[in-house]
DNA sequence: ATCAAATTTTGAATCGAATTCAAAATTTGC
DNA sequence: GCAAATTTTGAATTCGATTCAAAATTTGAT
């Protein structure tokens, strides 16, 4: 039955598309303006159509985040996977992230929206459920990373956290820099510089404080800015994302303070 | 002139009447269904009088969610100026922050929504700047526990990071754990309990990692629970968040690990 | 106390955008 | 080639933020 395969493969396609349009859309004019109409209007298509596969905005979002998510598998693997001491490895998902901020802080603006309660309650659980299996794969390798680590004795077994766990500590850090960073928008145009070699140093700092060997002096920035930068060479075969820019790479010591703002 | 400071006083008053009512419908009805007309309607006053306060519903919410961090401020300086260790003082400020969480979730929700760039963008720039500025002696008074600690010997002063900086360590964890906590809905219905024993162990590993003395060892569960239950009773004369709920506070090993979800 | 100007309040009207749904078009099965 | 089933269409509906002209109130002067 080629025909109900042929028609399964278009509908899977113009889905694609609608994404497609709808993260142009938001790199455009912004995620604030986004409107479903418009989204089925540039694809030459009824709104209605647009409704069929995607009950409600909330649900193209999630989606279009899920999507996101999925893109970015390769790069992580390519983290995980590498053949290095396990704590580059866990250094190495870290860059992939700031890699990811740097060349589509969209993708990340969309992420941090969408996990917002208001959105991910308004959204469909199907849409939730697909979105949470989605990276599962993502998760299992940065899992993966901390298991070899026990195994290679680069690391206690007896964190009193199950590995699971121990892969939450780095994730939330570069989760709530990330937020700040991008949120407060102090930080605004030299988007990478500072905030990240911070992020770097802390990472590091509780990476040292796991006891992941070998352990790392993250207060030699000469040592730190090294290290980031043989790692995303050797890993990715990429400009490192902090030198990326033609911001101070040099200067270190006159970086202004982050924001000073409470969340709650 | 008294007149005139009368006016003053009561159009102040009410506007601290229309935050209470918004504050009031967020919590009965959610954050998704607040309407500004419902805001006046219940307030006594036409829709356009509200308006005379905010310039929109996004400037609304910053200003709400601003009083709401004003509103911690007593909390947060009873745990910085407790006469005790500055690591102790440093943990307390986290366990204030568990504290507010635990009783009031939607002030984090809000407080998440409003970081994010869709309303922050869309509010004025007099609401941000104003939110800002009020959350500036939040950030004071955790910058001055890291200022006492390096004057007391706790921490190297040559970490490589201005205090400030320190400071926005064990706060992105928290916030990026909280993040993940209420927005996967995974951990839904048990909202205290192991995912905030896991930040507390996060952020010794974190302040270790630091050489932030005296060390502690966070594979001890006993003495972890411990350590946070005496910190809430002595400086918050309050039930520790972790036993406040009649869940599990002796089971530990069953924990659920944490959702594997990436954010991005 | 009284009046005109200035200020504030009111809430119905406007507007924008998500969502729906009955009619039109297309595809399917025979 | 045709009737039933499915899909698409986009105008109509609906919801809710925002506006603004008219009404009410306050002020300041006499």
């Amino acid at each position: 039955m080629s025909t109900k395969d042929r028609r399964l493969r278009e509908r899977a396609e113009r889905e694609q598309r609608f994404l497609d349009k709808a993260q142009e859309l938001i790199q455009r004019d912004g995620l604030l303006s986004l409107q479903m109409s418009r989204i089925a209007e540039e694809c030459d298509y009824a709104t209605g159509t647009l409704y069929q596969h995607f009950a409600s905005k909330e649900d193209l979002l999630v989606a279009l985040a899920t999507r996101n998510s999925l893109s970015r598998v390769d790069l992580f693997e390519r983290a995980a996977r590498w053949h290095g001491p396990t704590r580059e490895r866990m250094l190495a998902i870290a860059i992939a992230d700031l890699m990811v901020i740097r060349d589509q802080p969209e993708h990340f603006r969309l992420a941090q929206f969408v996990w917002t309660d208001v959105i991910w309650g308004a959204a469909s659980a199907a849409s939730r459920q697909c979105s949470l299996e989605a990276s599962a794969p993502l998760a299992a390798l940065v899992d993966g990373i901390v298991l070899d680590a026990i195994a290679a004795g680069d690391l206690r077994a007896d964190l009193g956290l199950p590995p699971q766990s121990v892969a939450i500590g780095p994730w939330t850090l570069s989760l709530g820099l990330h937020t700040l960073t991008l949120a407060e928008g102090l930080l605004e145009g030299r988007v990478l510089g500072d905030p990240y070699r911070l992020l770097m140093k802390h990472l590091h700092y509780l990476l040292n404080g796991y006891g992941w060997l070998p352990l790392f002096d993250p207060a030699d920035d000469d040592a730190l800015d090294a290290l980031t930068t043989r790692l995303c060479r050797e890993v990715f075969d990429s400009a490192c994302p902090q030198s990326s820019h033609p911001a101070a790479p040099a200067t270190l010591s006159d970086a202004p303070p982050l924001p000073g703002t409470r969340h709650d």
